[in-house]
Formats: structure tokens, C-alpha cells, sequence
RNA sequence: GGAACCAUCGCCAAGUUGGUAAGGCCGCAGCCUGCAAAGCUGCUAUUCGCCGGUUCGAGUCCGGCUGGUUCCUCCA
């Protein structure tokens, strides 16, 4: 396996830190808001690398987390009247739920920052004992960056630059620009605040990441955890940031590689709440499947940029209807084992920074000479077998192609319709006895117009949906 | 203002150590079909934004230019 790692800009075999091990700690939303397109991405990415770890062989442990006390949670608070319990519990059963349907798979570890109040704490206390951190006159408790030498390592951001960031508001008492808050005191009597030995408030985003993976992780020693993840807007400031408490705090670096997936943009737009084409998945799953919408955004590598666009949807939708029409034509059977030249070829290119690109060709070319061999032979039963296995492992990999064939083509097809699908099918065969072909057209015009695209088989005429 | 990334067929998109352009969508021709659809076969970039340079040889390395995106502020 070979890994892009963000701050060494370089492709570098990955050696986890533990034998056989691979501990990911990917950065989840903050839950005041339904999930986005950025936000399925994101999570696609990295459920696609521990699925290849998992093939790979190695024991993946993968935290994901939810940032449950956070300003904007907080304004919602105050704009709903609800509690924030309510609002973060909400959005995160959206957030599983949405996920689910997109086939990632559920985190080994799912912390939330209001049940890791403990190791913030504990770790923002270390910060201040050894001085890295200060406490100033309101009780805000700031990482003081100047006293890091290796600040500025992750992302390659120049310290001082200070003339530039003077448009940015700042506490006055911060000692340097970059210094960050640790921990933001109670405002007053609304606020809400957990009490902490330095004043009463709540922890900053940054540490609650760091504090979270000392809580869950162990690490070797020079390291905490193998690979941490997140979208490419995190790299500055919040991982530069993480990575410095926790090597501040614990004498060694955070993570042997970081990975950053590339952003959506819709129509070639930057996706934004401001620029009003945000795009919330549930929208999406409203008009595509999961499992299409999966396909369609894993099918650009994830470290590039990623526009969303209907035309390049279809053409991904396409993509997949050809792998479910060869299942078709497997079924009914049993799968043997898989072509071990095939699975090769997945791996490669799985293990080469995720090249999903690669990874659908070898798809494309192993359905492809399935058909061709079945057109040979259509009674090739070690070929069907072999193919159904070649699925199977593709499902279990890339996390698509899973479904029974006829329950994917006839998604949104009620049990009314479907009925009057197979009785116009039935008369149109009747009439194709019949050699009656004007009738037997018509109907097929007639299905066409609902949405209905039929196909006649040596088995018989099978219909999709459109 | 500072920094980074990207630029390959009509569209999407691969292309680690430089060695002579994957795959998909669309399109065209053929096979199959009563006709279609589906499936299969063949064809479709002498060329990789532009200009220079290094090299026997560059999409791949170096410099410049143009275009796009991102980060520097909460953000996947």
C-alpha cells in the first residue's frame, strides 16, 4: 500500500506503526446541520481506505467523530429553543443514517467531544504545566505557537506572517497571531459551559481531536495513530494545530501520514451556504439511490477536486447498470472463488493511493469479457460462478455491485406498477406469437413512456427501469 | 497581498521512478434481433493549456506565461 501523505507531498509506502495494525482517525462533522455532498465525499474517501487496508490484510481501527458542543450548535440552540442534546442527536442519526445508505461503513469508534471532556481537559491541563499553554484574564486558555518550533510543519505555513493576518479579530491577549484557543470560558449565564480546573466553559475544536486520540489510541511511542484524515480546508489550521498540542503534549508527532480529500463543487461552483447551491445529500438521495450516488462520487480519485454535475451522474449510473445487467445474467447461482488475476489487478491499483480510476477499468474489462465469454456460451458455469465471486469481491472492496439485480434496476417501482409492467409485458409477448408486431410495439412505446425499458432475452423479456 | 494544487479525446478520467497516451459516457459501422433494447466486435487524441530548456527520447523533469481551483477566517 502506498499512501499520499499531505505534508510530505509525496506518495510513501505505508509501514503502520503497529505490525499488521492500522489505526485512522478521520475528522467527522460538526452536527448542527444536515450533511452535504462535501461531507459524503469526505466519508467515502476514507470508508474506500479502510476497505482496502481490510483486504489488505491489516486489523483497521477507525475513529470517526462528531463535534457536539461547537459556536454554531450553539446558535441553533438559541435560534430553535431546543437543547442541544436534541439538536446534535438529531443530525448525527441523520448524518449514520445518510452514510448508511451510501454504504460506508460504521467507525470501530464514533467519540463525541461532550463525553471526552475528561481527556480535554487532561490534556489542555498538561499544556498549561508545561507551559505551551496560557490562561489570560477571562479564562480563555490559548496554545501559545511560539513556544512549538515545529509549528508551521504540517500545512507549510510560514510563521509570523502577522502583517496579513492583522485583518483577522483577535483577542488582544493572545501572545502571538496563531495562537489558538484551547478552551473558550463561560460568556455568561446562557452559555453553555462544563466546569474545568482552569475556568468554566467549553473545549476549542482543535483539541477535542487530539484529546480524543490519546483517549482511544495508544501508538508506538513516536506516534499516536497511523494516518488521520479529513477533507483538504482542515489542513490549516485545524490539523497544523491538532498536530501541535499533541506533540507539545505527549513529546511525539500525531500521525506517520495525513491524507485530505479534494472538495465538491457543483457546476464548477464552489459549494456554499453563502453562494446558495449547498447541496445536502438528503436532497440527493431523494432523487439518486445511495449506492449510485456512491459509485458516481468515488468515481474521481479523492484527492481531486470533485464537480458534481447530472450529465457526469448519468454517465456514472451507466457505468453500474452494466455490472447489475451481467449479475443479471449470472443468477441464478452460486459464487466460487475469485479470479485471482482480477483481484490482483483490484488491489494494485486500490493500493496505489486509491487509484479508483484504475480499479473501475479492471471492472469495466472483467464485465466485459465475462459477457463476451458468456455470448460464447451462455452455459459456462464455471465462468458464472467465477464472475458472481468476482462481484462478491468487488462489494466487498469498493462497496457497490451488492444488490440483487432486479430489486437495483426497479428501484421506485411500487407493487401497482409493477403489475401493470408484467401484464403489458405478457400481452406484448402474446402478440409476438402472434407475429403481430404493430401491437407488440405499441406496447413497447407505451412502457417507454412510463419510464420502462424492456429487453428480450433467450430467457424471456426482462424490463428495467429507465 | 502571501502560499499551494491543477490544466490529457466532445464530456468524465488514468497515466510511481522520463521511453513513445488506460477505462467509461457520447458518436459511427458491423454481429445479434421481426424491429428494437441489452450484449459483443471494430473505429474515434501522432497528441497531452501555451512558450522555451534539459535529454538519444518528456504528458511525465526545469523555467516562464495563460487559465482554473483552494488555503491563509468557521468549513469535508
Amino acid at each position: 500500500m502506498v499512501i499520499f501523505d499531505s505534508v510530505t507531498k509525496t506518495k510513501r509506502p505505508f509501514e503502520p506503526i503497529k505490525e499488521g495494525e492500522a489505526s485512522i482517525y478521520v475528522c467527522g462533522p460538526t452536527v448542527y446541520d444536515d450533511a452535504h455532498l462535501g461531507h459524503a465525499r469526505s466519508s467515502l474517501a476514507f470508508d474506500l481506505l479502510a476497505r482496502t487496508l481490510r483486504a489488505l490484510g491489516y486489523k483497521v481501527t477507525m475513529a470517526k467523530n462528531f463535534t457536539d458542543v461547537d459556536d454554531k450548535i450553539i446558535k441553533k440552540v438559541e435560534a430553535t429553543g431546543k437543547s442541544m442534546q436534541e439538536i446534535t442527536t438529531y443530525y448525527i442519526d441523520r448524518y449514520l443514517d445518510e452514510m448508511a445508505q451510501l454504504g460506508v461503513q460504521r467507525a470501530d469508534i464514533e467519540p463525541k467531544a461532550t463525553e471526552s471532556l475528561d481527556a480535554i481537559e487532561q490534556m489542555i491541563q498538561t499544556l498549561i504545566d508545561k507551559d505551551f499553554a496560557y490562561v489570560v484574564s477571562n479564562g480563555d486558555v490559548y496554545f501559545d505557537t511560539s513556544k512549538d518550533p515545529h509549528y508551521g510543519e504540517i500545512s507549510h505555513k510560514v510563521h509570523d506572517d502577522d502583517e496579513n493576518q492583522s485583518r483577522v479579530a483577535h483577542n488582544s491577549e493572545k501572545r502571538n497571531p496563531k495562537d489558538f484557543a484551547l478552551w473558550k470560558a463561560c460568556k455568561g449565564e446562557d452559555d453553555i459551559c462544563f466546569d474545568a480546573p482552569f475556568a468554566s466553559g467549553r473545549p476549542g475544536w482543535h483539541i477535542e481531536c487530539s484529546a480524543m486520540i490519546e483517549k482511544y489510541f495508544d501508538g508506538n511511542g513516536a506516534y499516536s495513530i497511523d494516518i488521520h484524515g479529513g477533507g483538504a480546508d482542515l489542513l490549516f489550521p485545524h490539523h497544523e494545530n491538532e498536530a501541535a498540542q499533541s506533540r507539545c503534549a505527549t513529546g511525539h508527532e500525531l500521525a506517520k501520514y495525513w491524507m485530505h480529500n479534494g472538495f465538491v463543487q457543483i457546476d464548477g461552483e464552489k459549494m456554499s451556504k453563502s453562494l446558495g447551491n449547498s447541496f445536502f445529500l438528503k436532497d440527493a438521495l431523494k432523487v439518486y439511490d445511495g449506492e449510485i450516488l456512491r459509485y458516481y462520487l468515488n468515481s474521481v480519485h479523492y484527492r481531486n477536486d470533485f464537480n458534481f454535475n447530472e450529465e457526469d451522474l448519468l454517465a456514472a449510473k451507466k457505468r453500474l447498470d452494466k455490472l447489475y445487467r451481467l449479475k443479471k445474467r449470472l443468477l441464478p447461482g452460486k459464487a466460487s472463488a475469485v479470479n485471482p488475476a482480477f483481484k490482483k489487478a483490484l488491489l494494485d491499483a486500490m493500493s496505489d493511493d486509491l487509484n479508483i480510476s484504475v480499479a473501475l477499468s479492471v471492472i469495466d474489462e472483467m464485465v466485459a469479457a465475462s459477457n463476451e465469454k458468456l455470448d460464447e456460451n451462455p452455459k459456462d458455469k464455471a465462468l458464472k460462478k467465477e464472475s458472481l465471486a468476482n462481484l462478491a469481491f468487488i462489494d466487498t472492496l469498493l462497496g457497490f455491485g451488492g444488490k440483487e439485480p432486479y430489486s437495483y434496476f426497479q428501484i421506485g417501482v411500487d407493487e401497482t406498477l409493477k403489475e401493470k409492467i408484467e401484464a403489458l409485458i405478457a400481452k406484448r409477448t402474446e402478440a409476438k406469437k402472434a407475429k403481430d408486431f404493430a401491437t407488440a410495439d405499441a406496447i413497447r412505446d407505451e412502457l417507454t413512456q412510463i419510464g420502462i425499458a424492456i429487453m428480450d432475452t433467450p430467457e424471456g423479456t426482462v424490463w428495467e427501469r429507465a
